[in-house]
RNA sequence: GCGCCUGUAGCUCAGUCGGAUAGAGCACCCGCCUUCUAAGCGGGUUGUCGCAGGUUCGAUUCCUGCCAGGCGCGCCA
């Protein structure tokens, strides 16, 4: 358990044994870190909060507090101060405790069990397989991919799921587009026509001469299926590049296999929001709040797209998933209300086991100017070309660092620039920094670890405020998992750089000129590898690089 | 018309259990490398937190209305 963990619990076991309060205690109490360091290392507002309730003044609260408060060894000092907002203000060893739990903790340090035992399901990109990934796509790519990696690291059991669209209309279009590319013919109404439909067939025929001999469906369903696996196959391979992985790649034709479907339905009318008009089937999803009811079938007998939304949510309950979490663009935001009625059709609590989160457009500016077309596509620009442009790191970086339900431009020029306002350049130059300072202790003979923290020796402004950030991490990324927002992550280990320059700039690491080594010095370069630990996994849970140098 | 999202410094944006003088980078001015990575640090300047009410000891944060911008409302996928 941290300090501020310790603490906290504390302060609460203090107010329950208060028996002048008779006012409900909170369950959990959350220190925070005062901004104005003259506050302390922690502070609260429990006091001001408990005031009214408990029918005394916030001093008066504080004061019970702070005086149960000042017993224990680990606290300096406990200050009541403004209206009743205690400060509290730890003894140097007890600070420095974070060093020793970063170093023994290593990699794991900042992951925590507030989603123990919560089984989820994360679904994003989920790209129809009918061309290249563009921007949209690529935000959720990096944000879904760090947003699972966050769930993880704080406990919850994640499983990564692309779902591919592999049957439908679109999916006959795209066939019929790659066929009519390589027979030279004109593309049918409403197909694609991106110069990629040309590099398709064209790789088709080549490498299977014998299709052109077809004729009739039997080609036009080789198309399709060559042309449906070779775009799978590229945006599996351009994924993969970009550092995001999925466990599991969903086949939407799989729903209707081995009479799934059926079972679904079967499932979704025993439950009695199923119904029958204009020969048509179904689902009444207006009886929980969505704004009209949802066709599963067709009257022609066809399946609507929500025929496999539907089964394919049942499939995620039946596999075992408690929070199914989708990842949809902005233009899809209408999908919303349905996922939710079909939740609460299935008798689920469309408040805890479906979850949407909506990602807003994102826009490239190059040269002062947005970028709209893209050779390759035809219409927007895709995953591969703004890799291309400012590289992996950067580019997921950028698409983590703001919350998704916000429209984001993305700067090609600073994105290449090496200067402060690139963040990724300025954390990664941190942890690179410390790196470098680490091998020349290591060079100098100066010794460092878990055997030399030295706590009470690291008395500096600048020491304690590293300290107190880097003490923050864990908490940084349990809110970041419970409110899945993975740009607190970037936002967190951009504070802690800022913190680690000032503290270089201000308290020399190694002895200078001839200088004695000294414990100082050890104690320093300690703080130093800690720091590197936390940007290190800082950066993991974004799947950014941690250059060692730059 | 209905619904969702957004509106914070000149620009790009942080800021959710409501809290102490509203933050960061850029831009502009001025300093700091004969010693750990200057891809860095320090100092100066910058605000009706869209507008108007309400709840509260306290509101950028919660509620209501309005204004502005984006998006969505198909037996399409």
């Amino acid at each position: 358990m941290s300090i501020q963990e310790d603490i906290a619990n504390a302060i609460l076991e203090i107010l329950r044994q208060a028996t002048e309060l008779n006012c409900s205690i909170p369950d959990s109490l959350e220190l925070e870190r005062p901004k104005n360091r003259d506050h302390g290392d922690y502070a609260t507002s429990i006091a001001l909060a408990l005031a009214k309730p408990s029918g005394k003044a916030p001093r008066e609260v504080a004061e019970i507090i702070a005086t149960g408060l000042r017993l224990r060894t680990d606290i300096k000092a406990v200050d009541i101060a403004g209206p009743g907002f205690i400060n509290i203000t730890l003894n140097l060893a007890s600070a420095g405790g974070v060093i020793s739990t970063i170093i023994s903790n290593g990699k794991s340090y900042g992951t925590g069990k507030v989603l123990a035992g919560v089984k989820i399901n994360l679904e994003f990109v989920s790209a129809n397989p009918t061309g290249p990934l563009h921007l949209g796509h690529t935000r959720w790519a990096a944000v879904g991919d760090a947003l699972g990696r966050v769930l993880s690291a704080a406990g919850a059991e994640v499983v990564r799921e692309f779902y591919v669209n592999d049957r439908g209309n679109q999916m006959e279009l795209f066939g019929a587009s790659v066929l009519s590319a390589a027979k030279g013919e004109a593309r049918p109404e409403n197909g694609y026509h991106g110069a990629y439909i040309e590099d398709i067939a064209k790789e088709i025929v080549k490498t299977n001469p014998e299709i052109m001999q077809l004729s009739g469906r039997d080609q036009a369903d080789a198309f399709l299926d060559l042309a449906y696996k070779w775009q799978l196959k590229q945006q599996q391979e351009v994924l993969d590049k970009f550092g995001t992985h999925f466990d599991v790649w969903f086949s939407e034709k799989s729903l209707y296999e081995a009479n799934f479907f059926q079972h679904c339905q079967d499932v979704l009318k025993a439950k009695g929001h199923v119904f029958e008009l204009d020969g048509a089937t179904w689902l009444r999803t207006t009886d929980f709040g969505d704004d009209k009811d949802r066709v599963m079938v067709k009257s022609d007998g066809s399946l609507a797209y929500f025929a496999s939304d539907s089964a394919y949510y049942i499939s995620k309950r039946e596999r075992g998933f408690d929070i199914c979490i989708y990842m949809l663009g902005a233009d899809h935001h209408g999908y919303v209300g349905r996922l939710k009625a079909l939740a609460a059709c299935n008798n689920d609590d469309p408040n805890y086991n479906v979850e949407v989160l909506i990602g807003q457009m994102v826009k490239i500016m190059e040269g002062g100017e947005e970028v709209k077309l893209s050779k390759r596509a035809g219409t927007v620009i895709t995953l591969e070309e703004l890799v291309e442009k400012v590289g992996v790191d950067a580019a997921r970086y950028t698409l983590i660092r703001y919350p998704t339900n916000t429209p984001m431009v993305m700067d090609v020029d600073i994105l290449r620039s090496r200067t402060n306002e690139n963040p990724v350049y300025y954390v990664q130059y941190a942890h690179a920094r410390i790196c470098g300072v680490l091998r020349n202790a290591s060079d100098l003979g100066i010794k460092f670890g878990a055997q030399e923290i030295h706590p009470e020796l690291l008395v500096h402004e600048r020491e304690r405020e590293l300290i107190g950030a880097l003490g923050e991490f864990p908490k940084v990324v349990a809110t970041a998992a419970e409110l899945r927002e993975p740009h607190r992550i970037a936002r967190y280990v951009e504070e802690l750089a800022g913190v680690y320059h000032r503290f270089y700039a201000d308290c020399r690491v190694l002895p200078l000129g001839d200088e004695t080594p000294s414990e100082l010095h050890s104690a320093r370069a300690t703080l130093c590898l800690a720091t590197a630990q936390v940007i290190a996994n800082g950066l993991e849970l974004l799947g950014v690089s941690a250059p060692e140098k730059m």
